[in-house]
DNA sequence: GCTTAATCGGACCAAATTGTTCCGATTAAT
DNA sequence: ATTAATCGGAACAATTTGGTCCGATTAAGC
């Protein structure tokens, strides 16, 4: 039930990113210092995240990354599926076929749940994860049932 | 983002232990021949779950294990956290200090993703996990907006 | 058109958590 | 008091994860 620690520093280096929302082109490097994060990890990083098609790498002298996309069309979902795989809090559903019963009573309801939590990841943006504002602001806001998004420059509505 | 095999066990078993409902005590021995997981698997288990609360152990000849609690009272959240812990993805909330940024911008926003989280798990009963129909069934019900909840023999309401 | 320099991409190696197994302490019935 | 069956904790092995390195590729500069 814990984030690996790669998800975890995919998330926070795509954070880094989107700062750099003006087009600029960052190298793993930079986003590194930024970071504080190994060069090594952050490029296998966006090495993955580049082929899942929320980074684009530009190679060569004077290359680096961007968003592929607006920051506000990138979920959590998407990149914690990047570096893990598909959200599936079981492997029995992936043909690792269970060895030990095959008319298994709860498996039938593991897709409910899994569903159920790809949408609560996909609920936060990366412009919410940017927001200068802490969450309990936020929290209280929805909580509250007052309408509760952020543009794409971080800004609360 | 995957449940450790422990917890995956674990729902299993407590899957199993809600089927002796008649409140006789069922051994570990027989609920790993039911489940058909390891019997000391299954004993490291009851172990956790009985020290969480959720089981309640006799010992002795002719001891065994029931439910602390109705089925209905008991949910996915609840044994996960039994055997893995406070459900959180991130290890900086706990004590761990990200040693990296010591005011990182995405930290303040994880007891939100966290908290929707758990209640993605603590919406699911362990009564309907046991429920006969396939998760399809309650799914597509949800999805319609139609009202959906099981009573205590599982049945669908 | 060639050289140069800086980048990403993949493969190898070490460490840590997890999963399994075993044995001893405790308890109720006989 | 004895017996038998249970749970509880401790030690060992394995798979996944995390970190490091080197090579292939690419664009700019001359």
């Amino acid at each position: 039930m814990r984030l690996s620690n790669l998800a975890d520093y995919a998330v926070v280096t795509m954070s880094a990113a989107a700062r750099h929302c003006g087009g600029a082109r960052s190298s793993a490097a930079e986003l590194a210092a930024e970071t504080g994060l190994p060069v090594p990890t952050v490029q296998k990083l966006v090495s993955k995240l580049s082929a899942a098609g929320l980074l684009r790498s530009t190679r060569g002298a004077g290359g680096g990354l961007q968003l592929a996309r607006p920051a506000a069309a990138i979920t959590l979902a998407d990149i914690v599926e990047a570096v893990e795989g598909p959200i599936a809090l079981t492997a029995c559903l992936e043909g690792h076929d269970c060895i030990h019963d095959h008319d298994c009573r709860v498996r039938p309801h593991w897709p409910v749940v899994n569903a159920a939590l790809r949408g609560a990841l996909a609920g936060i943006s990366l412009t919410r994860l940017s927001s200068p504002f802490a969450s309990s602001e936020v929290e209280r806001r929805i909580s509250a049932g007052v309408s509760t998004s952020l543009d794409t420059n971080g800004v609360l509505v």
